[in-house]
DNA sequence: TGCGTATATAAGCAATTAATTATATGATGA
DNA sequence: TCATCATATAATTAATTGCTTATATACGCA
């Protein structure tokens, strides 16, 4: 088995912002499903400032990548980024967030808005 | 395979308490190799109360335990602890930090000490 | 072209964190 | 019993963080 191996510092680093339950959070669902922001902001009920901000946070260590739809910005897991296996491995000992996304289509609100 | 699976919460700040290169490096070190306090203040050339207060907060979440032996107290990894297999899993993705008591025994601080 | 929606960025502020300095506790050994 | 060593705790301070409010940008549509 290839066991890769991170440095201390930059695991620090990636394990510092991981360290936050809301992008916690965000990653994991992140690792299933994209996401748009305005999703987020109901997920977590949180104002849109706040979400883009933690969301920058992840995307400048490279953890997540946005894309353009049209009006709306989509986030997904960069799963390109050397990091990668260290928080998937993380992330599997997570339990599933797939019930958060439920609420939102119970809600109409994923369709609404993406 | 037995999955086992954490809470986001607790996940959340035990990956905040691990996301400091310190710790971390105390966590991956106690993990391999049972340390008292005087060998952290050698190897992270840092204050004896900063490295007891990052020891106390590993110590108030569980992580490591402590015990006396003599004069000095040593820390040791808390195996026993409900989230070790969580970082055990993530422990295991970091390079190996012998050479820091290996450092140690060079300069005859370690034996010196403990 | 102008308006509404989605998102990002900036500035300000309160809460949290980590380090320092000073002091307390507890064991050892003369 | 007193001095010393190892460690913990407390108080202070500076730096960092995350949120809020306000504003800017960029797209889609009438």
């Amino acid at each position: 088995m290839l066991k890769t191996v991170i440095e201390m510092d930059k695991a620090a680093t990636i394990l510092k912002l991981l360290g936050d339950k809301t992008r916690l959070t965000m990653v994991k669902i992140l690792d299933k499903h994209d996401c748009c922001v305005c999703e987020f902001v109901e997920i977590f009920k949180t104002s849109q400032p706040s979400i883009s901000q933690h969301l920058r946070k992840l995307r400048d260590v490279g953890l997540v990548k946005e894309e353009r739809r049209g009006q709306w910005i989509f986030y997904s897991i960069n799963k390109t980024n050397e990091y990668y296996p260290f928080i998937q491995q993380l992330l599997d000992q997570l339990p599933s967030q797939d019930h958060k996304l439920k609420e939102l289509e119970e809600q109409g609100t994923r369709i609404v808005c993406c």
